[in-house]
DNA sequence: TTTACTGTCATAGTATATTATGACACTAAC
DNA sequence: GTTAGTGTCATAATATACTATGACAGTAAA
C-alpha cells in the first residue's frame, strides 16, 4: 500500500477498512485481517495496525474477541454512513465550495461528478 | 491559528497564504508578512514559517529579497489557479466522487454547492 | 497437551516536525 | 555609523509517528 503524506499511516489504514465496509466488501460479522497479517500485507509494523484497530474499536465499527480477532460490528455501515455523511456535508463540502469558487470553477467542471451520481441514483430505483 | 491534525503545520501555513493570493487579498508585488512577524502572529516557531516560505519560493509563487522580505510573484495567481485546478480535478474530485457514491449521496445533497457556483458564474457576466 | 493461530504489552531505536535560541548578514532609514 | 527591520544558519531539545523485537496470554483444533 502506498501511503500519502497528508494523513498519518494508521489513519489511512483505518480509512481503507472503512471504505471496504461502506462498499460492502466487508459485511457485519466478517472477520477483518489479523493485526499481524495486515501488517505484513501493508509492510507496516504490528503496532501501527493495532493503533488503527484500536481507533476503529473506539468508533464502534469493529468488535474485538481476544485470541480470535476483530470483526465488523453489526451496525458499522449504518453508523459510518451517518457519521461520514455528516462530516462530509459540514466539514468537507464547505471547503470544497470555497476552493471551487476561488478557482473560478463552473458547474460544467462537475459534469463527471453529476453524471456518476445520477447513475448511482438510477441503480437504486 | 488553529491547525488541523491532517497536514503538517508548515503546509497549512502555505495553504493559508495560497488562499489569500487566490482570493486577491494578496496581490502581485505585495509584501507578505515577515518570517518573524507571522511566527508571532500564528504562535509558531520562526523556522516553521521559514519552511513554508521556502516551499512557496520553490513553487514560484513568492520572490525573496534578502534583507527586505518575501513578495508575491507576478504570475502567482495564474500559476496557482492552473496548478490547483488540475490537482483538484485529477486528485481530489475522483476521491470525492467515490466518497459520494459510497455514502449514497444524490445530486440534491449538492444543491448548496451548485447554487453558490451559479452565483459565482453570474458575477463574472 | 501441543500447535498455531489470535491480541497485548513493554522496551528501545529511528525519523521527522516543531520548538527554542543565538549568532550572523543584508537593506533601508536616521 | 547606528538602528531596526529583514532573512539565514546552526545547534540542541522535545514530541510524535513509526519501527523492531521479544515476551506473554487467550482461543481453537489436532
Amino acid at each position: 500500500m502506498e501511503f500519502s503524506d497528508g494523513k498519518t499511516i494508521f489513519i489511512q489504514i483505518r480509512d481503507r477498512l472503512v471504505d471496504q465496509i461502506l462498499t460492502g466488501k466487508l459485511l457485519p460479522g466478517d472477520k477483518i485481517p489479523s493485526v499481524r497479517e495486515l501488517a505484513v500485507d501493508l509492510e507496516v509494523n504490528r503496532n501501527t495496525v493495532m493503533r488503527s484497530y484500536a481507533l476503529m474499536e473506539n468508533e464502534g465499527i469493529v468488535d474485538n474477541k481476544r485470541g480470535i480477532g476483530f470483526f465488523v460490528s453489526d451496525h458499522a455501515r449504518e453508523r459510518l454512513i451517518q457519521d461520514e455523511k455528516k462530516f462530509f456535508l459540514l466539514e468537507e463540502l464547505p471547503k470544497l465550495v470555497h476552493q471551487a469558487k476561488v478557482l473560478k470553477m463552473v458547474p460544467a467542471d462537475f459534469k463527471k461528478l453529476f453524471d456518476q451520481l445520477n447513475e448511482n441514483q438510477n441503480e437504486n430505483k
